[in-house]
DNA sequence: CCCCTCTGTGTAAACGATTACATATTTCGG
DNA sequence: CCGAAATATGTAATCGTTTACACAGAGGGG
């Protein structure tokens, strides 16, 4: 492996010049830095990221730390966020953690001189283990906000987007909408039941016990959720579950017993999966803009990087968007259209 | 940031022995080992391992250098490198990267310093580009394998999935068989075309060149060559997509068409993305261990990594499997059951 | 009792870069 | 023509570790 030392003693300069060359620091002669220049290509002399980060203290990475995450959303917050990196000249190191205590701890400590920054997720919220990271590096967190603590952080607008689903389900004449709630633990959950209530509120109903059922965003729990809320004496006219994969386990149910969709019975999720589009029929849903919330994130972190002094934390939501389709209106046949943007897949 | 250092000084050691109780290395008394462990945890002392690599020029870091995927693939991929490196305490670098010439240089050289090897994938083939990677450093190369070079690397066995497929539908009684192909210059796309016309060939089918259309992997492309075929004088009976997209393409030209599904036409596709089994009919495909597919590439580098000298380069295959859904035979409607292994997404 | 081995510890040289400071040469105003 | 300022380059310290080597004291065999 070619070394500094090396291309110096090649071109007969000290390391120092060929240092200022290649970085464009200090006064340098044209010539010497035209010799310098060929040695180096010559020599094929790539500079040891590892060794300038030592001296200059910066590695120009973000350490990213994730749970256990499926899909799309994987994908696409990843890719947000490396957009925005590599716009800025950073790299991401990558680390799917548990998001207990001991996982999150052992992945920062693994960071340590390896990244500048992190960005971490970690939606099951365990309020310990997040708040005495021992960090003493920037850290933005997603999904997942410890209300009221000093520390950056980007959200979902969970509560908004389920109120405004729930408001539509209204506008549509439904009294009795359910709601099928994720985990009890989960931070998004949490939000998404309290707009689901909120909205039911604004519209002058009464909230009812019986229409609140427990799910942990499975397709199964959304399924047998839906078997129990048929089963009910007093029927809802529309299920709202706090995800689409639940939604979808409803749609199975639904199908199964023979329920008119939308005709009987409304159903509506959250995320605007993919698949959401192309269910029978299509399901409405609370679109999420996951690769912009990667972005946001990677913006608010190399902020806090560069500014190290004079960053003020925040606490920022985006927004997201409804998406109407056949499940919750019988509007004339939405076939999903060839799809020109994404469907581009590798294979 | 406290350093091993400080840890020294507040124990009345010198830096060696800190370092030796810390990484179990060296002889010392079990009395200095209890003092230094205490005091470390005092001051929370946490190694810094850009300083650590820089000596024992180990990152234990894996770069990953993908081009630009959407959803499942990149996903899954990722899902399985992460586990073999975590499993052997590597982490992951990962960069998008453009599949040419420039872009793949650019991003070797940003990793150098940084990574113990790297796992690179760029499926539109530029031999070019792939092939004098300036590289010192182990290196997979994955899904795009210029053939008989002595490098590593890791593919779907595609010719055999495809050529399975294919005999899947002449045994079902098909003798015009359409292929919608990927773009030119994609490795998956030309050994899928391999494996359709080894199919036909064995069958003793004479190839048809009507029978194939070009495509480019996207859903559009699959519905205006499903129109194209459709409007042939002589129709074919089935029709092979060489991905999935393309297949979900083909689907809504012919549902527009009014076309019968698989009575008129059957229709397979390849990968087995998640949305296959939701179509409508449920849609036939080749399956792709992709989690597998990364898990065994990681696997290859670090064998390379730690063997470096006698690693016998190889050039290695994943299988695929076959997936038989209504699409391809009119079986007993097949609905999909409630999705209780991977359904759980995170939001 | 001497020498050798073993144990426990410290000193200092790496690793590959950046950069403050020193030095030598040139330029130029007065 | 002198001294200051500007230009070009080199020397060496530094970043936070690991580790080869040196050394001191203890224990043991001959």
């Amino acid at each position: 492996m070619v070394t500094i030392k090396d291309v110096a003693r090649e071109a007969n300069v000290s390391v120092a010049t060929v240092s200022r060359v290649l970085n464009g620091s200090g006064p340098v002669s044209d010539e010497t830095k035209k010799l310098i220049r060929e040695v180096a290509g010559r020599m094929r002399y790539v500079p040891h990221s590892g060794a300038r980060s030592l001296i200059t203290s910066k590695t120009e990475t973000i350490g990213v730390l994730l749970p256990d995450l499926y899909g799309e959303f994987f994908s696409e917050v990843i890719r947000g966020m490396d957009d925005t990196a590599q716009k800025n000249g950073f790299h991401l190191l990558i680390s799917r953690a548990y998001a207990d205590r001991h996982g999150i701890e052992t992945a920062m400590k693994a960071m340590r001189g390896r990244v500048d920054g992190v960005v971490a997720m970690s939606p099951d919220l365990d309020e310990e283990s997040l708040l005495n990271l021992p960090s003493t590096i920037p850290v933005v967190l997603l999904c997942s906000v410890p209300r009221g603590y000093d520390i950056d952080s980007l959200t979902i607008h969970n509560s908004r987007g389920a109120r405004e689903m729930v408001a539509h389900l209204v506008s549509l004449g439904h009294r009795r909408i359910a709601i099928i709630k994720g985990s009890a633990r989960n931070y998004d959950a949490a939000e998404r039941l309290r707009g689901y209530r909120t909205a039911l509120k604004d519209a002058g109903i009464a909230p009812d016990p019986a229409l609140e059922r427990d799910g942990d965003f499975t397709e199964a729990a959304g399924y047998s959720a839906a078997l129990e809320l048929l089963a009910l004496a007093d029927r809802p006219t529309a299920i709202f579950a706090a995800n689409d994969s639940m939604a979808i386990g409803v749609l199975s149910a639904l199908r199964e017993s023979g329920v008119d969709i939308p005709g009987e019975m409304a159903v509506a999720g959250f995320d605007d999966i993919p698949l959401a589009r192309y269910m029978d029929p299509p399901l409405s849903s609370v679109h999420v803009p996951i690769c912009e919330l990667g972005a946001r994130a990677v913006e608010m972190l190399l902020h806090g990087i560069t500014h190290k002094n004079d960053h003020q934390r925040r606490r920022e939501r985006v927004s997201t968007e409804l998406v109407i389709r056949r499940s919750t209106s019988a509007m004339p046949a939405e076939r999903p259209p060839p799809n020109l943007s994404r469907a581009k897949s590798p294979l």
